[in-house]
DNA sequence: GTCTATATAGTGATAGAC
DNA sequence: GTCTATCACTATATAGAC
């Protein structure tokens, strides 16, 4: 614990991080300064360039965490029925996005504002999730559990329809995530039965 | 026709407006200048002053247009069997997306740079599109064609749903958009019924 | 109606003291 | 690691000539 006085690093860049996912999500990376985002953390905005090399990485950063994130929680039980499977995606995919409602706004929402290369791979972390489902999709296929006449668009459909609820559910309200849940995943099932 | 030299205000706007729409669909509102919407039109920053009070009315104007295109567009006739007014939503929305995708993307991605005003002018334009849809619901469950839960949330989940179309369609692809729909309007009805 | 010029304020990023 | 100070730009919006 040779530590320097005044180094917070530790605790600083996750501070950082936090602050700039609420203001991105709140008022766009376009409309948020370098300025604002210091001010949340409560330190000069020169500071920052300590965390990060510039604004773009730091809005990077945070879309590559979500998605890494997310790729490492969706769970998947090849061994189970199809049926099975889908309906665990879809109480997953609600679940994980209602819980992180900044994080997911802006994978969906700041996606333009990436470089290329950067893009790229968001792009491909991306496509690794929906390709979980569409695998579900197929194997339910084949075994005649389900009836999909292309997969592929099943499988963006079901995906934006769940990822619709983070839109407007918002907890406390007429109904529960449960109970919101169990709908999405009714008419999930009936939409490829 | 005692026009003044010079007055070009008949082609000038609609020039301006369809600038900034594409811009603002393609960069985002708060990262497009105006002197990049002026640089489209072919004027100078301060002569689109004649034509919009300030950029956020710009926005506002785009919105409010097509919002009120889409609420004079969308059939309904209450005389057809719901089913056949569910396949003939499904269809609408598609196409009419399809043909608009700038405004489309507006709307649904910048909505936090409106004022608290023009934001709840905005959305009581939206709910008014969706309650069409849940009406045609509502009336199918009563009626019996349809098995719907809950109403509101079968609304959001189909308008999700087919709004997401717009993210990954494009023409010329594998798939026409008739088939495309085609597809929807075998997912919709199935999740409905 | 459009221009040029400008007021006023903000931007991302860097340098160097501590 | 954080600060202050600053550079080099860019922003929206307005004033007044034409």
């Amino acid at each position: 614990m040779a530590r320097t006085a005044g180094s917070h690093s530790d605790i600083t860049g996750p501070r950082v991080r936090a602050a700039a996912l609420r203001l991105f999500a709140a008022g766009g990376y376009a409309a948020v300064s370098m300025r604002a985002i210091a001010a949340q953390v409560g330190v000069q905005a020169g500071a920052l360039y300590n965390y990060t090399p510039d604004k773009q990485s730091l809005l990077f950063d945070l879309m590559e965490s979500h998605m890494t994130e997310l790729l490492a929680a969706v769970p998947d039980d090849p061994d189970l029925a199809a049926d099975a499977r889908l309906d665990a995606f879809v109480a997953f995919h609600i679940r994980f996005h209602h819980a992180r409602p900044d994080a997911v706004f802006i994978a969906y929402m700041e996606l333009r504002n990436l470089s290329p290369e950067n893009f790229a791979r968001i792009e491909a972390l991306r496509r690794a999730y929906e390709n979980g489902l569409e695998q579900i999709l197929r194997d339910g296929a084949a075994a005649r559990v389900f009836r999909v006449e292309d997969t592929k668009i099943a499988t963006l459909a079901i995906i934006a329809m769940l990822t619709g609820v983070n839109t407007w559910f918002r907890a406390g309200g007429r109904l529960s995530l449960d109970q919101v849940t169990a709908q999405y995943r009714a008419m999930v099932r009936r939409a490829v039965t």
